[in-house]
RNA sequence: GCCCCGAUAGCUCAACUGGAUAGAGCAGCGGUCUUCUAAACCGCAGGUUGCAGGUUCGAGUCCUGCUCGGGGUACCA
């Protein structure tokens, strides 16, 4: 990697200058702009201010002691004492031609692997999936290839919802509502129907029952509202924020009685489902009880749980197989279940939990909220099934670090389990919550279909195939004579629809919410995945115009020259892959490597653009270009699959 | 109340964890196809990075206060 060889000249140069140059070293990076050369070494201003001197000096003095003439033009000193850094041109071909029948492009596996689960996607199996598991799926799907590529032990794991509450509402749901033809016929869209109406009239009952309360409250809040808008001091600071707070507290309460209403009035509107209502006051309860008995190993409920499970199993599968997403372990809730107990009494044998309002619980320092690993009804918590999970994962795998891909709102519970997991004798685990934003609808709410529902991920790869299928069938059309038969376009359309919605996914920086938009995922230019899919698809016309293969043309290792600024800079970039994987495995973000990607292509665009390759001026300049389109196209097409996208000969 | 997170071009988002003149893509305007896929390329225009201070050679990035928005906050996961 270029890099790590500036890094350690860097380091020869600034010993016996600075005592601790690790941090100095991290300083050194490419350059945002051409113009400052090819990397930029930035540690002479702050040594400058360590050592009392001017920054400028310090640079020349670390120049006049830097050995890279091997590879680099001479280092340039500018602005406050950055150190510019050119690369050789000789130097970068040779670079380039090492690479060339390199499967990794010069990437080398990291020297010391570490063994890292990677907890992702965790869908309840009792519902179907919707769009809030994409990010989960895809982002943990895409660390994982990336994990792997860089030489680490990885262990994916599905930590599925197995054996909460959900379950104990479909078995009431089974028992009280099932259709039995059905359920024969499709046993999953059944339960995902018994799990609605069960979930429905629980709501419904809770919103009878809250609905004068809130009211009231709201009334309260009101009149309180109107008072205090009326009299007191506008000006004043502190009435100024109280009139705030009340008026969040009135938009609050009102938005939850129109929802309450709304609850109410679904269930009303369908006599069907009026009746169920009125027949079933109690099902909360009852529910939560078809749980509890299910834990208790009720012969019944076990029979029905085991009868379910497979079905729901291999609906998710079918949503895998098709985002191309899989797992090494499905270890869901109901796996840890025996464990259960011995973690709450070995956490309260060290003295980390007690008993607290019924509850046994572990009191983390600078915490006000406790982390409950046993509620007063004696039941165990997802924090419990988590600690458990931990316990497992590094005494029977053997981890060294635990990811957890899932949503930022769970922050809190990460930092207790986390911090009680510290506490518990896990010092040397390293665990990180690799959080991520909310997929947002065009309300900057969360995305919903218009009436109110999750929007379900299968349809939503349907939607997206559908729409792609679209395009690809236009461009298609334009050609004087089509190149595409339908088995063709449609295993296009597969390729670039999925694509599109992984890309869409991964481009984000994953902290950020963003805002879902069909034409943006699959838009067709700019930063989108078909760009990329595209600029692979040209490569491969070149190929086919030139009667050759791309194996072929890799056999024979042809010389990469370079001749023109577009190959020089398409070179450089093709070299930076491992900078990219490393950058993008610092902190887990897939976005990175997006970037990486669009800049690929990019380069190799304007290369495509001002590059004749077919016909370039000699046959020794042809076979170089081919050499480069080759190296282009492996590069784009392992970096999307480290992504989890796939590539298309023909778009 | 307390605790987190965010606010960057008209829109959607970046910004390699403190580096040079804050970048892309859309959308807008203008150029480039008898030549390897125009799903492309090139150019123009677009900004007081929410506000006010502070830290330093240097701040979108760190600190303090404020405004607005989102999320969480004891037995759902």
């Amino acid at each position: 990697m270029i890099l790590t060889l500036l890094k350690s000249r860097f380091a020869d140069a600034l010993s016996g200058i600075a005592d601790d140059p690790a941090q100095l070293l991290d300083m050194i990076k490419s350059s945002q702009d051409p113009k400052f050369g090819d990397y930029q070494a930035n540690c002479a201003m702050p040594l400058g201010k360590k050592l009392g001197q001017p920054p400028r000096d310090i640079a020349a003095q670390i120049v006049e002691r830097l050995d890279v003439a091997d590879f680099c033009e001479p280092p340039e000193v500018a602005g406050p004492g950055f150190i510019n850094l050119k690369l050789k041109e000789e130097w970068l071909t040779e670079q380039v031609n090492g690479i060339l029948v390199d499967d990794r492009l010069g990437v080398t596996p990291v020297s010391e692997p570490k063994h890292v689960v990677v907890d992702y996607s965790s869908p309840n199996v009792a519902k179907p999936m919707h769009v809030g598991h994409l990010r989960s799926s895809v982002i943990g799907d895409a660390i994982c290839r990336i994990l792997r590529f860089a030489g680490h032990k990885v262990t994916s794991d599905n930590h599925i919802g197995d054996w909460g509450t959900q379950f104990g509402m479909i078995i009431y749901g089974y028992k009280h509502f099932v259709d039995q033809a059905g359920y024969e016929e499709d046993p999953v869209g059944e339960l995902a129907r018994l799990y609605r109406l069960v979930n429905q009239l629980s709501d419904y009952h809770a919103a009878v029952n809250s609905l004068p309360d809130l009211e009231q409250k709201l009334s309260a809040a009101q009149q309180a509202l109107t008072t205090a808008e009326a009299g007191g001091e506008p000006k004043d600071k502190s009435e100024k924020k109280q009139r705030k707070a009340l008026r969040k507290s009135v938009s609050g309460l009102e938005q939850q009685v129109g929802s309450t209403r709304k609850i109410m009035e679904a269930v009303r509107s369908s006599p069907v489902v009026s009746s169920a209502a009125d027949e079933h006051p109690d099902i909360a309860r009852l529910a939560r009880l078809e749980t509890s008995k299910l834990h208790a190993g009720d012969k019944e409920n076990l029979k029905l749980w085991n009868e379910f499970l497979p079905a729901c199993l291999s609906a998710l599968q079918s949503v895998y197989d098709r985002l191309d997403v899989s797992f090494d372990l499905t270890l869901g809730e109901s796996y840890y279940n025996p464990m259960l107990a011995d973690v709450v009494s070995s956490l309260q044998e060290k003295g980390l939990a007690r008993e607290s309002d019924g509850a046994q619980c572990v009191f983390v320092e600078g915490n006000d909220a406790p982390f409950i690993i046993q509620k007063s009804d004696g039941a165990f918590t997802y924090a419990t099934t988590d600690l458990a999970t931990i316990q497992y994962r590094v005494k029977e795998l053997g981890a060294d670090e635990i990811l957890y891909v899932v949503d930022k709102r769970q922050s809190e519970h990460f930092n207790l389990l986390f911090q009680t997991c510290q506490l518990w004798g896990f010092e040397d685990l390293k665990c990180q919550h690799v959080s991520f934003g909310t997929v947002m609808g065009d309300d900057n709410k969360p995305f919903k279909t218009r009436s109110g529902d999750n929007v379900g991920l299968e349809s939503l790869i349907d939607e997206a195939v559908s729409r792609a299928a679209e395009i690809v069938a236009e461009n298609d059309d334009k050609r004087p004579e089509p190149w595409l038969d339908a088995d063709a376009r449609a295993a296009v359309s597969e390729v670039v629809g999925s694509g599109g919605i992984k890309y869409a996914d991964l481009h984000h920086n994953r902290d950020s919410d963003y805002k879902f938009s069909w034409d943006k995922m699959l838009a067709t230019n700019g930063d989108s995945a078909t760009y990329m899919q595209y600029a692979f698809a040209r490569i491969c016309g070149i190929f086919r115009r030139a009667e050759t293969t791309r194996a072929f043309v890799r056999e024979a290792g042809a010389a990469v020259r370079i001749s023109t600024p577009q190959e020089r800079a398409l070179v450089l970039q093709l070299l930076s892959l491992g900078e990219a994987i490393q950058t993008a495995l610092t902190d887990y973000r897939p976005n990175i490597l997006c970037d990486w990607l669009l800049s690929t292509a990019e380069r190799y665009s304007q290369f495509f653009d001002k590059c004749p390759v077919l016909k370039a001026d000699s046959e020794e300049l042809k076979a170089s270009r081919l050499s480069l389109c080759e190296l282009t196209a492996r590069a784009l097409e392992l970096g999307l699959r480290l992504l989890g996208i796939k590539t298309a000969e023909v778009l």
